[in-house]
RNA sequence: GGGGCCGUGGCCUAGCCUGGAAGGGCGCCGGCAUUGGGAGCCGGAGGUCGCGGGUUCGAAUCCCGCCGGCCCCA
């Protein structure tokens, strides 16, 4: 019996370091900070991410190009509100070769400047209206906060943006509104629950006039913004000349939205649906979705009949079988690990009445059936909704509202006292939200929710000093 | 923004305070054993002790700087 016992889920901080490096996902040991190795099945599940998002963007009219890494200092300053919000987390390029470069290069923290000086060229009268295009890359950002796997990087590999640009407002915001759609169907359909807010005016992207939130909660009950959709306004079309002339003789300017989400929907597919086991993945971004395990019997009194059945079967189901010498304990032991949805079990009894035996990585138990009724993408169906359901049930048990801030506060703690987090809708004015903005983090309104109603989360000042907090909470004058 | 801890074969780590031939576990390789929930036995290979500088007869160990990781406070 050996000491390095896998990490349970509990303790997540090991649990989520174990998981990374021994499903071969990521590595985060590569000695520029903030910037990591992905392995090649966290690439795999990274390509199931990207094609799910490209596949709805896709059906929404959104065409994918790309742009540029680096972007000249000219271009990249020349929105106000955005070069005050991204100048102090911007790589620039200063030298080529040996050479001081006559103007500094920008490594992108996000494309909009990029982007929207081409716009600027292509746009001469509301026909050249509507633009809408996405893009895939990757993106810089010097953060100065704790840098962290998959959470918190200077070097996001997973950025997918979209940008898009209209003629009237009508337009913008219908489009505006069909992106949070998007969104939704894209975190439903990989099990993700989430929260959807109203950013408050500080918490804004930097040049939009409207940011809306998706907000997941993590096993430790922090939250963890996975999605953002913005409403730019004109903000962006006044500074990078988004415009054309009207009958009247005066200037009409675009009307712009962008939205945007990165790896940290990898690690919400990790860290929400991840058990003590490992992975438990959803079968759109399962690099497999399918194994059948043979058991070949003691001193492979069987392995001929099983093999020889087992192997028809993966012909027949387009299913691979896992024919190495491990003992099926063992390969249990990996796939549950790698999160695979399904698991075929076949012995002799099974080669003998032509049934599999099925274990569904999300369900507890394995039910036998027949070998004609085999269907995988029911399977499938039913281990996403069990993924799904349970995933729903734990973010439910650390939300709720509306309520008081000081009921919100106790429903952070579990019965042991410690603190437990989530999200929770609080009754607050604006101003009130401020002032909790000391203790929580202030996620901002439910969408469409009433003026009173603020969504907060856990903080982290509160993690660790209940005593503190428990000494400032009671002082609260909640409305 | 402030404070603290850490970096030793692929991975986890002992040794550091009190300087004097680098130790263990996992993994890997070879052999044996093992097939309805893994991690058993025997043998073997593998190390710029994060990087740079300093102190010293001698540095993983002490000092300085840098890089990287983790934690706490504001």
């Amino acid at each position: 019996m050996y000491e390095t016992m896998r990490p349970k889920k509990s303790e997540f901080t090991k649990w989520i370091e174990y998981v990374l490096r021994e499903a071969r996902i990521a590595d985060y040991t590569y000695p520029v900070k903030g910037c990591g190795i992905r392995l090649p099945y966290g690439q795999k599940i990274r390509l199931g991410v990207i094609e799910l998002m490209r596949r709805i963007l896709e059906e929404n009219g959104v065409e994918e190009v790309y742009f540029p890494t680096l972007i000249p200092k000219s271009v990249f300053e020349r929105e106000k509100e955005f070069i005050e919000g991204f100048s102090g987390e911007t790589y620039r390029v200063t030298h080529g070769g040996k050479e001081k470069l006559s103007e500094p290069l920008a490594l992108r923290p996000t494309s909009e400047t990029a982007m929207y000086r081409v716009f600027s060229k292509r746009v001469k009268n509301p026909g050249d209206l509507p633009i809408r295009i996405r893009q895939v890359a990757n993106v810089f950002r010097y953060e100065t906060k704790q840098t962290r796997p998959l959470i918190r990087v200077r070097e996001i590999t997973t950025f997918i943006e979209a940008h898009e640009a209209f003629a009237t407002r009508d337009e913008a915001y219908e489009a505006f509104v069909k992106a949070i759609e998007a969104y939704k169907r894209f975190f439903d359909s990989l099990g993700i629950p989430y929260v959807i807010s109203v950013r408050p005016d500080r918490d804004k992207f930097a040049g939009a006039d409207m940011t809306v939130a998706f907000d997941t909660v993590m096993p430790t009950g922090r939250s963890l913004q996975i999605g953002t959709v913005h409403f730019l306004g004109q903000n962006f079309s006044k500074a990078f000349n988004i415009s054309w002339g009207t009958p009247e003789g005066k200037k009409e300017y675009a009307r712009q939205i962008c939205y945007g989400i990165s790896e940290r929907v990898i690690m919400s597919i990790i860290a929400i649906h991840g058990d003590d086991y490992g992975l438990r993945l959803p079968s759109l971004v399962a690099p497999k979705k399918a194994i059948i395990i043979p058991i070949f019997g003691k001193k492979g009194a069987y392995k001929e009949v099983v093999e020889k059945y087992s192997l028809e079967l993966s012909e027949e189901f387009g299913i691979p079988v896992d024919l190495t010498p491990e003992t099926p304990g063992s390969k249990y032991y990996l796939y549950d690990l790698l999160g695979v949805p399904v698991r075929i079990e076949v012995g002799k009894k099974e080669a003998d009445e032509g049934t599999l035996t099925i274990k569904l990585r999300a369900m507890k138990g394995r039910i036998r059936i027949k070998r004609d009724e085999f269907d995988l993408d029911k399977l499938l169906k039913m281990n996403d909704e069990e993924l799904s359901r349970q995933a729903r049930e734990r973010f439910e048990g650390m939300r709720g509202g509306p309520m008081s801030f000081r009921e919100a506060i106790d429903r952070m703690y579990d019965e042991y006292g410690r603190f437990r987090g989530g999200i929770y809708d609080v009754y607050a004015t604006e101003k009130e939200a401020r002032k909790y903005s000391e203790y929580v983090d202030v996620l901002g309104k439910p969408r469409g929710s009433d003026e009173n109603i603020v969504r907060i989360a856990r903080s982290y000042r509160f993690l660790y000093t209940t005593k503190r907090s428990s000494f400032f909470v009671p002082s609260f004058n909640t409305p």
